[in-house]
DNA sequence: CTGGATCCCTCACGATACTG
DNA sequence: CAGTATCGTGAGGGATCCAG
């Protein structure tokens, strides 16, 4: 029970009691793709100090938003996943990320790319409209950060790592945003070489219609 | 300017960089109806210090979220308001809410029910098939709290205070979650006493149709 | 009276070190 | 690997004060 509540009763209160403190919502994106150990969260959120993630993990199993398990025998180790509750807050996490998307700037030289961020904005810039009738398989490469995204009609199946039999790579960089966002145009990407491709050129024609950032406030925040 | 930033190149980070700060999001939740001045969103947040309000609505106005606006004469005071990009939060604001509410418990004894909280769970909860072909002014009053809220044809128009000619007036507590929540019966509700009606009673079971919220976890959160 | 700004105190957060 | 312990800093909480 925090002494810092906001004293209301309302549902959006109520929810920034239980996911709303720093971090929280980070560590449900997180966990959205599967489960993972203390390590791997604290691998995908480098600049969480243990102490705060530690409490973080109570508080979110205390609110019946994750699970802490113990993986059986040989491993033993421990696993925190979401719970079905949890996982209800999937749409909220994407709706949010596409939100801020549209006003995401360039990154400071510091900022990372996680995987898990990377698949999760996947699944929310995904338009399954667009992507009726088509099969095809990307890996998008960003730095170190590899995920492929197979996408078959309307359906987005995406995860870490290489696929076997990917129809086009993508190599690229944080320009993925502009790109997304309608900014740039695939051509001039490719032009400029802030994109570099292996398989069916194409099909990154096709990527930028199914993957989508919606356009962002006229007046750019300072 | 927030120096404590998340380090990473991501749209859900980025979104809590500007709205993820506390206090943050209810002020957006009482923006939603429409603009207010300093004192409204203060009346509304009575547990928000002043020089913490201050600094959100400067900071929400930086991230291009709401904007300032000074009236024209006699009144010139100061308004804020969402911009379109701040109104675009809408939809994530009362899907985070009635994820909250499907685990809110009893209130505090120091809880408050406000107006603007009560206008947006009214159009969180509201189940636009379930209003199909239906014309009827309810009026809500939870203590001091009164809104109304029309239904024409799966359309929905709420509002602050009573409305002219409501064909029924509902008069309860925060029973009312529960209702919607339908973890008790509108019969069980109006025999206990913790709802009093004025006006077509049967109206009463449209409303729970009308406006739901989903089940929650199964073990409620300690 | 509205629309804040200023002060002081506390506690959550951040960084680091350390343990089972 | 999975956290706990410690400690400094800065944001939030609460009251008061000030300008138009």
């Amino acid at each position: 029970m925090p002494s810092r509540t906001y004293g209301q009763f309302c549902g959006l209160a109520h929810a920034l009691e239980l996911v709303g403190e720093r971090w929280a919502l980070l560590l449900v994106r997180d966990l959205i793709p599967g489960p993972k150990r203390f390590t791997d969260l604290r691998n995908g959120l480098p600049r969480i100090p243990t102490n705060v993630l530690s409490a973080r993990l109570k508080e979110l199993e205390g609110s019946g938003v994750i699970h802490r398990r113990v993986l059986p025998r040989p491993e033993g180790s421990i696993v925190y996943e979401l719970t079905e509750y949890g996982r209800d807050l999937e749409d909220v996490v994407l709706a949010l990320g596409l939100w801020g998307a549209r006003s995401l700037g360039q990154p400071l030289p510091a900022d990372i790319v996680t995987t898990d961020s990377l698949i999760v904005a996947l699944r929310a810039t995904f338009q399954p409209e667009a992507a009726r009738r088509l099969q095809v398989c990307y890996e998008l490469r960003l730095g170190d950060t590899v995920v492929h995204a197979c996408i078959d009609d309307g359906t987005l199946q995406v995860g870490e790592g290489s696929v076997a039999e990917a129809d086009l790579v993508i190599e690229t960089g944080p320009v993925i945003r502009s790109l997304l966002a309608g900014e740039i145009s695939p051509s001039e990407a490719i032009q400029n070489g802030s994109v570099h491709l292996t398989g069916d050129a194409d099909l990154l024609a096709r990527f930028v219609e199914v993957f989508h950032i919606p356009p962002g406030p006229s007046k750019p925040p300072g």
